[in-house]
RNA sequence: GGGCCCAUAGUCUAGUGGCUAUGACGUCGCCUUUACACGGCGAAGGUCGUCGGUUCAAAUCCGGCUGGGCCCACCA
């Protein structure tokens, strides 16, 4: 190639194929091992296993980027760091992308074949998955890997579920899920999103003992046949009202004073609530009920009257759970269609029109009110959601709320701030933890039910794991068991990542890793995955599963808008790391605070694009000067070097105490600024002078900045090699890498700051310096000269206690400013920046 | 409705009591300078959202307001 020059190395910087060559290198040498037979202190971090959805889209890139900074950081400062990595594959999510990409529905679907061709389908696209997460310089040990499906994972799933029964914390019960229709299964309440949607609202009245009507009002209006209460509040203020026709209706109080002008109402009695109760109402299109109190009537709201279904929504299945002698109604069965009468086989949508028609004929219907609404749908498919009721698995844990909230205070969360988020889930905690999904691809329950007693048969522990559905209970036959079809919620075998993880080590090892260091992850699933952990840590080790967490933010498109598929503003990293290399991409990653949003501006990527460049052309140029180096320590710096030198050792100090607070974004920043400006533009600038000199007499001056340049240029390399791996990696291996005997500088050791490298009088002395230097600069751009451009004579004026610094540093000063001399009196005119304290003015002649 | 976070030049951002408020991108002028023109030097650009308080001193601490964002709840 003719473009090489010197030392027949490239003289451009290459990313694409470098990144490439250690991303081998690292797996090859296996640099990022746990060391099992090592005493030094270890460091285990809980790794997020990503769920496999086919590519790591940026908000990855983004979390696991800051995550890696830090096991970067911990492994460089001595720590034996244990980073597994696993991928989440079960659940929902992964059924749907395995339909997407087989064109099938599950549902329609043997559940044998479909489960094969999930398992097919992962083993076709985890490795290209996985290659992202190496891509991008994640430093796990890949070898101690997991997936979420795999037996290890469902040995432990299925163990932690008995073990929960053993407790008496693990509970079967009829209960309503939330179910999506179109899916046909039910959903965890994060997979659930707000829409909102135009509806009407509708005005029904219904026949009461007495010839009289009670008026409640709907959105859900279908759901008629399944009403099973009506409740007013006891307390509240009631009347009847006389319409012209004489007609007589109940309503609230309140509901009389907005709707009498309307329906020309006129007042013919007041009374409380509870004079109402127990009266009979004939809902139409269903069988009669008994008006009763419920504590969520107002009577402030709609007519003060509300009708309750099995099940309408949340209200409804918590009203069910306040009125225990009412017995649910169940008219959709696990198709999400009705089962009931004339609206048999329709879904929601075609009932309501159905049932609205219905309603108009039979009178019943006073009104139909357009409005806007707020419903929840399944974020998948945007299908309003159901309730429905089946049999599930719960863990009881409710009543361990405070012991929840307190095993968060003891937890050391970065940011702080994050912890608000879990008091504010578990505060607002409701119900017990369902664990059954109505799916065929997960963790199956290791549970038989007797066919005659229904009572459930539990799985042997030695024989875990189990298929029910393929396996028999000890000693029973096909004839007399009923298999649970059911497989776990995803987060029932999530929640026990520490336990997964560290079970792939030796025995002895298990317990010095537990609990865990670190948990890292992103602010979305503080209330599932993290709050998860915690209680099935605490439940299974009366422990935390881990001392610290770190919660990362999000990465948001250029407007600061969430980025999502149906916005189209979605940014893959695939395509930016291809543009720009992984570095300049990590780079970017580090630019926010940890637990801070970061808009994703294309600029930024190209800001860290242009570091690594710079870095490498900073470190070919150094390498140039440092051919004739043997790294002996000179007798004397020059105050130059010491100054430089000086500044290094307080910005190692900071970078080491912040990083060790998770705030890699100040090594990035102040390491970034330190590099450009200090090192590149002005200690590169003025140590040139001294670098070319090949004369004996200017010897010592050369080794004093060649003794610098070696240390300052390995300082910043390693201070930046947790964000940037490669690029500093690359310039290591060229130089630093056989004089320190390391493989690796991601194995080598982090800066420690040397006091005997610090020097007040140095900064000072280069305090000044670069005020001068800074005013001559500005002198020749205001002639339009080149900074090149040799001057006769600078004179600068100055205080005496100026003068003694500057005369320390005067022949570095003349080369940089290339002046044939430099005097210290009064005529001079300019003035410095420094202006504070010392006065310093400086004239130059051409 | 409850909780939390945020508000700094055109854009993104640093800065948790005291320097002339940081850096980058963008803009303008100049410099072919032997590591780098994806560079260098220089310039313009900010009443640090708003009102009040604490203090010798506030972008920084406290309170009100306004505007954004996130989570939870409600939505007959």
């Amino acid at each position: 190639m003719s473009e090489n020059k010197q030392g027949g190395q490239s003289s451009q910087y290459e990313p694409r194929a470098v990144e490439a060559k250690w991303s081998e290198v690292w797996e090859t040498e296996h640099i990022y091992k746990f060391d099992q037979g090592s005493n030094k202190e270890i460091f285990s971090v809980d790794t997020p296993p990503p769920t496999v959805s086919g590519k790591m889209h940026i908000g990855h890139a983004f979390s696991f980027s800051q995550q890696d900074f830090i096991m970067r950081f911990q492994r460089m400062r001595g720590k034996n760091v244990f980073a597994p990595f696993g991928t989440d594959d079960n659940g929902l999510a992964t059924e749907r992308l395995v339909e997407k990409m087989n064109a099938v529905r599950s549902k329609s679907m043997d559940r044998q074949e479909f489960i094969t061709l999930c398992l097919k389908t992962l083993e076709s696209i985890r490795p290209q998955y996985i290659r992202d997460w190496k891509r991008i310089g994640m430093s796990c040990d890949f070898d101690i890997f997991y997936t979420t499906i795999n037996e290890h994972c469902q040995r432990i799933s299925q163990k932690a579920f008995l073990d929960l029964v053993k407790m008496g914390r693990a509970y079967r019960k009829f209960a309503p899920v939330i179910f999506c229709p179109h899916c046909q299964t039910s959903i965890a309440q994060v997979e659930m999103e707000d829409k909102e949607k135009s509806t009407t609202l509708n005005m029904i009245k219904a026949k009461m003992a007495g010839g009289t009507f009670i008026l409640y009002a709907t959105t859900r209006p279908e759901l008629h046949p399944a009403c099973v209460g009506i409740s007013i509040d006891e307390e509240g203020d009631y009347c009847t009202v006389k319409r012209p026709d004489g007609e007589v209706w109940t309503i609230s109080k309140d509901a009389f004073e907005r709707m009498k002008e309307e329906f020309q109402l006129v007042l013919n009695d007041t009374f409380k609530g509870k004079d109402i109760i127990g009266k009979t109402v004939e809902i139409p299109l269903a069988n009669p009920v008994r008006v009763s109190h419920d504590i969520s009537a107002k009577t402030e709201y709609g007519t003060g009257v509300v009708y309750y279904c099995s099940y309408g929504g949340l209200d409804c299945v918590e009203w069910m759970a306040r009125h225990k002698d009412a017995e649910p109604i169940l008219i959709m069965d696990e198709s999400g269609k009705y089962t009931h009468g004339p609206y048999k086989g329709m879904e929601s949508e075609e009932a309501r029109i159905k049932v609205l028609e219905d309603l108009e004929k039979s009178g019943n219907l006073l009104k139909k009110e357009h409005m806007k609404h707020v419903t929840n749908v399944h974020e998948r498919c945007a299908t309003p959601i159901e309730y429905v009721a089946m049999n599930q698995w719960f863990i009881r844990y409710l009543d361990l709320k405070d012991v929840f909230l307190e095993r968060g205070n003891e937890l050391q969360w970065y940011p702080p701030h994050m912890k608000n988020r879990f008091d504010n889930w578990v505060k607002g905690l409701q119900w017990d933890w369902c664990i059954s999904r109505q799916r065929f691809y997960g963790v199956p329950f290791p549970v038989w039910y007797d066919k005659k007693t229904k009572e459930p048969i539990f799985a042997d522990e030695s024989l875990l794991p189990v298929d029910p559905l393929k396996d028999l209970p000890k000693g029973k036959s096909r004839e007399d068991i009923l298999p649970e079809q059911d497989v776990l919620d995803t987060w029932a075998t999530s929640s026990l990542t520490p336990q997964i993880a560290i079970q792939l080590m030796p025995q002895s090892l298990q317990e010095k890793l537990f609990p865990m260091d670190l948990r890292p992850q992103a602010h979305d699933i503080i209330s599932f995955w993290l709050f998860n952990t915690v209680v099935r840590s605490h439940l299974h080790h009366d422990s935390l599963p881990w001392e610290k967490v770190m919660i990362s933010g999000w990465a948001l498109d250029p407007h600061g808008k969430k980025m999502s598929k149906s916005r189209g503003n979605v940014v893959e990293p695939q395509v930016i790391i291809e543009k720009y290399s992984a570095d300049a991409l990590r780079f970017w990653a580090a630019g926010s605070k940890l637990g801070d949003d970061l808009p994703f501006q294309e600029k930024d990527v190209m800001t860290g694009q242009k570091f690594v460049k710079k870095l490498w052309n900073a470190a070919k140029f150094s390498f140039i000067h440092l051919e004739s180096y043997k790294g002996e320590r000179p007798e004397k710096l020059e105050v130059m070097d010491h100054w430089i030198l000086s500044h290094l050792q307080r910005l190692i100090k900071a970078c080491t105490e912040t990083f060790e607070d998770y705030e890699y974004v100040r090594t990035r920043l102040d390491t970034d600024k330190f590099f450009w400006q200090m090192f590149c533009d002005n200690y590169l600038e003025i140590a040139k002078d001294r670098l070319y000199t090949e004369d004996e007499a200017g010897k010592d001056g050369k080794l004093s900045a060649q003794f610098t340049l070696h240390h300052v240029l390995l300082a910043i390399l390693k201070l930046m090699a947790p964000i940037t791996p490669f690029i500093t990696e690359e310039i290591y291996q060229q130089y630093y890498a056989k004089k320190e005997g390391k493989a690796s500088i991601h194995i080598s050791s982090w800066p420690v700051s040397d006091p005997s490298l610090e020097s007040k009088e140095a900064e000072l002395a280069g305090g000044l310096f670069l005020d001068v230097l800074s005013a001559v600069r500005k002198w020749k751009s205001d002639q339009n000269l080149s900074m090149k451009k040799e001057v006769q004579k600078i004179t600068i004026s100055a205080p005496d206690e100026a003068k003694a610094l500057l005369s320390l540093v005067l022949g570095d000063l003349m080369g940089v400013t290339n002046a044939k001399d430099i005097v210290f009196g009064a005529k001079a005119a300019r003035e410095t920046g420094n202006y504070q304290e010392t006065k310093i003015k400086i004239s130059v002649e051409q």
